[in-house]
DNA sequence: CAACCATCACTGGTCAGACCAGTGATCCCG
DNA sequence: CGGGATCACTGGTCTGACCAGTGATGGTTG
């Protein structure tokens, strides 16, 4: 096995033992090649691997530290390869939010026009739980709206695309509500988008549900773009495990 | 920022936009190198960086390469659970089509808008290709086609969704090929249609490649549905897995 | 002719040593 | 005493060399 390979597990190994805690500073790469007897760019190139992992992060002029997430069950990364794109690439989160403005609006038109009562009484239950819940604590009420009206478009495949993106899109409307909701104007207009869509559902009216489902994610869209522009840094929420169980162990 | 971080951006934002498929031959650590004008360590930590974040994967001797499930482990990679599916219930091809319907439209509109000049070009490729071929015994050229446009959108996301829906696609691809084509009438409407498709991107004219594309997609979808009510047993031309083409390598 | 093996031109893996570029403490001068 | 220059660290990049797998090519041999 490569040479490097061994010495990420080996550096790995002995953060997750314990033997080095969270912002705790790794001996200099020099140390580290003289101590495990390699040449520095073994040392770099698996200090690279951890760095990619998450394990560590490295800063110039003053060394690599152990990363304050390490215990790594609620890092982002575990939400799926796709998710590392987000950070520092922060187009792919208006690239999503392009691909939901179709997906989004088409499901609402199908949903318009194949709802069951069934369907109406699952999208009415959801609309009433985003009403009744402080957006600004938790986003699934959101989401929950969202999916009701996705299994009412009775397409299987375009709920399977849109689970798939479950996990990304969680995050992305929690984003938006943590950064939005803050906004009186935005929230305000937000939530009168949602009752638009409800009522343009229930009313088995599929154009005009899916006009105010487009218009809706586009405008998160936007007022994310105009938050960014304005310079404010978007808060970007980790999501939040189902079974919660936060129990950083085994460190220190 | 740091240049290794960089470049690893830079050959991560590469992968996932489509410019390269997985399984696919990255080019080699010295011509990258050469490329992007940095030292060979530099590409070596960028590299190890991705092959941490599980993007890529390196063989000695070989190269590297785009790792497997990038596009998501979890999600619709496995295509198993969702194909069997189709058997016995063809009304979900016309749901994939549904889908379809609007994210060609959607890749359409995007490709008319952002398409590079190189991108002009790989579409006007795989367009002649698509012409010169016999689609009655192929239709990989046509699957061609439609991939060089959704990679031309530069939406890394919508990418991924399509490509996951890749076998699915082919399947359906064809389906039709294979129950249109014989079909004098049909196929010229199709052919008139890729032309006009081309045409409109080539054209930069977005609302209209996207409407060209919805059509092509419903006159697909409503030419099967027409052929079945008239009794005619639809052909189901199983995937071929073989070799999936896309060799684009440009970087820098 | 066919089977085989040496060679060669690639690929990544490792090494050594040099120099550039941030960081922060320390020291010396005003 | 205060503040800037210095110096000894840290990581970041470059160079060029050599080692080690891989596979195709082509010549040798049974």
């Amino acid at each position: 096995m490569a040479i490097s390979r061994e010495v990420s597990y080996r550096l790995e190994r002995l953060i997750l033992d314990g033997g080095l805690a969270p912002e705790q500073k790794i001996p200099s790469e020099r140390q580290l090649a003289a101590r495990l007897r390699v040449s520095r760019s073994v040392i770099r190139e698996a200090l690279h691997e951890l760095q990619g992992r998450g394990v560590i992060e490295t800063r110039h002029g003053k060394g690599s530290f152990v990363s304050t997430m390490v215990p790594g069950s609620d890092d982002l990364r575990e939400q799926g390869p796709l998710m590392h794109l987000f950070e520092g690439h922060p187009r792919t989160l208006y690239d999503l939010l392009e691909v939901r403005e179709q997906l989004e609006g088409q499901a609402a038109f199908l949903a318009a026009k194949r709802a069951t009562s069934l369907d109406h009484h699952r999208i009415t239950k959801a609309f009433r739980a985003l009403e009744e819940t402080d957006p600004l604590s938790n986003a699934r009420p959101d989401h929950g709206f969202h999916q009701a009206i996705v299994e009412a478009s009775h397409n299987p495949i375009l709920v399977h695309v849109l689970n798939s993106l479950k996990n990304m899109m969680l995050m992305t409307v929690q984003a938006s509500v943590a950064n939005l909701n803050p906004r009186a104007e935005k929230r305000k207009k937000i939530v009168q988008q949602h009752r638009q869509l409800y009522e343009a559902i229930m009313a088995g009216r599929p154009a005009s549900a899916q006009r105010v489902a487009m218009a809706h994610v586009r405008f998160v869209s936007e007022s994310l773009r105009d938050m960014e522009n304005e310079g404010s840094e978007l808060i970007r929420i980790p999501v939040i495990p189902e079974t919660a169980g936060c129990q950083h162990s085994s460190i220190g």
